[in-house]
RNA sequence: GGUGAUGUAGCUCAGUUGGUCAGAGCGGCGGACUCAUAACCCGCAGGUCGGUGGUUCAAUUCCACCCAUCACCA
């Protein structure tokens, strides 16, 4: 069933610039980018827009370190991010960075308007001060003894012991992870945000976003315990966008981190003619946005940024998809344990289709989180993926090759069968709509099945024997083929290279959603090559011990 | 500590608005086949559905508490 043309920007949240992609970050955009490729594939405007966050302490500390300029590390760090991202197959219409000249002046624009109507006002807090690298200091940066539990040595924000929260200025014997030196308290004029008036305004938008249970659970939770306003200046040294007006004010890192969103939007349409900055951005319009979150962030993507974009006289988000968290063989990652693996140690030695589909095979909406098992990985990958689905195309292609120069028979052996793998395209369509990968693998992994049993009940390589019987095996194997080609079709949002592999293979140009419900009959097909190679236990041993060393 | 989510066969997961709901795939075991990247096909497997109480004629499915894992606490 043809939907109407949709307009549809899509997000993932912005990796932050002072670290490499691993295995986790890559369940994030390998949803958004299943998400996407699903969307272009059934004919929808898609734009896919990503960016560097550059902004913030952490940054401004590494560069330091590493005697660079904030600009030039991250610089460094977006460039491999993007090869990491590339050979992973997630290709954005637009990756760009927070500090740029349209993120800028979007904030501030965002800035002045809620100033205006009163949404923004200034209090002095008393916070914790570096006397000696002359900086005020986030909790993160404070460590000390846990005034609930004993415990030395704990972050300044809360206790990994006993699990208490409090504020530095609570600390034991508080020192600066700077410089070693006892910090002192100091008042500063910070600027907050009124999240506390868009309580009614983000409950309605609530409604209207169709947001996950889970995801309306810890919402809940938050309106329960009533909105504070947000702090969204830091005092110099900051690396970020100075306040209009001060000498020494910063916007908070994630003030500006989600405009970067608008930004690098903003950036493509400015050498993209079709694309309208305000039709995306501006209430009133049929576009939709959305994003790709992880659960980690829900405050910030579903509490301020609606509320900010609503004050500001922007659109809302139409909604919010967030996921969990990965562990490797049911524990977080662990350097020690080889499980903290790298997106590009994973690439020297395996293919990205089989993670991209062991993770849609275990994804799903929810905020679940998803454990990579790598036994369960190279069992499931090479079971499914070889074993069932390419298993199809190349047990019948070598008989069309051999037996009839390549070509396919005119006619389908089995029209009802082919008309079952067809009608399932709605309700796989629906799946990935959904976000319900899983489901959607399933239903095609249980269709191979089928597509298996049936060559196993006809056996051409019996019938090959009979030259009366050469029509048969001709037009058993284009049925075969004709399956292949079906579900390959449906999975080409999540394994793109080998899907088109598999369509050269068949000698087709392209392939749009609805080139399942045809059957390609009559042409001619190239020789079969393995379109994907089994996971070796090696390969696998292999980057766990990669990942211990590096 | 508070809050939310999760806890089902060796592994990864479905499922139940309470009563044929104890399931699938993988692994394992047995068999068959030889077209296919030792792939594919057929059959078998019996896990107190995290634990303890409670509600009910009946709970894995509802409630309470506890334990474990993940996350958040701005």
């Amino acid at each position: 069933m043809p939907e109407k043309s949709r307009k549809i920007l899509v997000s993932n949240a912005l990796p932050y610039a002072n670290g490499s992609i691993h295995m986790g970050h890559l369940v994030e955009y390998l949803q958004g980018n299943i998400w996407i490729r699903f969307q272009k594939l059934r004919g929808h405007q898609c734009t896919y827009i990503c960016a560097s966050d550059v902004h913030g302490t952490p940054v401004m500390l590494k560069a330091r370190e590493m005697g660079l300029s904030p600009e030039d590390l991250t610089e460094r760090v977006t460039a491999e991010f993007l090869r990491d991202f590339s050979d992973f197959g997630i290709e954005f219409d637009n990756y760009y960075t927070t500090h740029s000249p349209e993120n800028e002046v979007l904030v501030g624009e965002i800035f002045e308007t809620l100033r205006a109507s009163g949404d923004i006002y200034t209090k002095t807090i008393e916070q914790a001060y570096d006397v000696q690298e002359s900086m005020f200091l986030p909790d993160r940066f404070v460590r000390g003894t846990c005034p609930r539990c004993g415990t030395s040595d704990q972050y300044g924000d809360a206790c990994e012991n006993c699990g208490a929260t409090y504020t530095p200025a609570d600390l034991i014997d508080p020192i600066s992870v700077l410089s070693g030196s006892t910090p002192v308290k100091r008042d500063s004029e910070h600027y907050f945000f009124r999240l506390s008036r868009y309580e009614q305004r983000l409950r309605d938008w609530m409604q209207s976003a169709n947001l996950e249970k889970s995801v309306v659970a810890k919402l809940e939770e938050w309106f329960e315990a009533g909105l504070q306003d947000w702090d969204i200046s830091r005092d110099a040294p900051y690396f970020g966008f100075r306040i209009p007006g001060t000498n020494d004010k910063y916007f908070y890192v994630w003030l500006d981190a989600p405009v970067g969103y608008a930004a690098s939007f903003k950036n493509l349409c400015a050498r993209r003619d079709d694309l309208d900055f305000d039709e995306y951005w501006r209430p009133g319009h049929e576009t939709e946005l959305y994003h790709f979150i992880g659960k980690d962030i829900m405050y910030f993507h579903t509490l301020f940024w609606p509320a900010v974009l609503q004050g500001a006289g922007f659109r809302t988000p139409t909604s919010v998809f967030a996921h969990g968290f990965l562990t490797v063989n049911g524990q977080k990652m662990s350097k020690s344990r080889g499980t903290f693996i790298k997106a590009r140690t994973y690439l020297d030695h395996l293919h990205p289709a089989h993670l991209r589909y062991y993770y849609a095979a275990k994804l799903g909406p929810t905020i679940e989180d998803l454990d990579l098992n790598l036994d369960d990985f190279a069992a499931r990958v090479n079971s499914d993926l070889v074993g069932k689905l390419v298993n199809i195309a190349s047990r019948c292609a070598g008989f069309i090759n051999k037996r009839f120069d390549g070509q396919l028979a005119a006619e389908l052996h089995a029209p009802e069968m082919q008309a079952r793998f067809a009608g399932a395209a709605d309700a796989i369509a629906d799946y990935y709509e959904r976000r319900e990968y899983s489901r959607a693998m399933r239903t095609v992994m249980a269709l191979a099945d089928e597509a298996n049993r049936y060559i196993d009940e006809q056996k051409p390589w019996v019938m090959a024997r009979d030259e009366q019987q050469l029509d048969t095996v001709q037009a058993v194997c284009t049925q075969g083929i004709n399956l292949f080609r079906c579900l390959m079709i449906y999975l080409t949002p999540v394994i793109p290279g080998v899907a088109e592999d598999a369509r050269s293979f068949l000698q087709e140009q392209d392939w749009h959603w609805d080139a399942a419900g045809t059957p390609l009959l009559g042409t001619t097909i190239s020789p079969f090559r393995p379109l994907l190679t089994r996971v070796e236990p090696e390969q696998v041993r292999n980057m766990v011990e990669q990942s211990k060393q590096s």
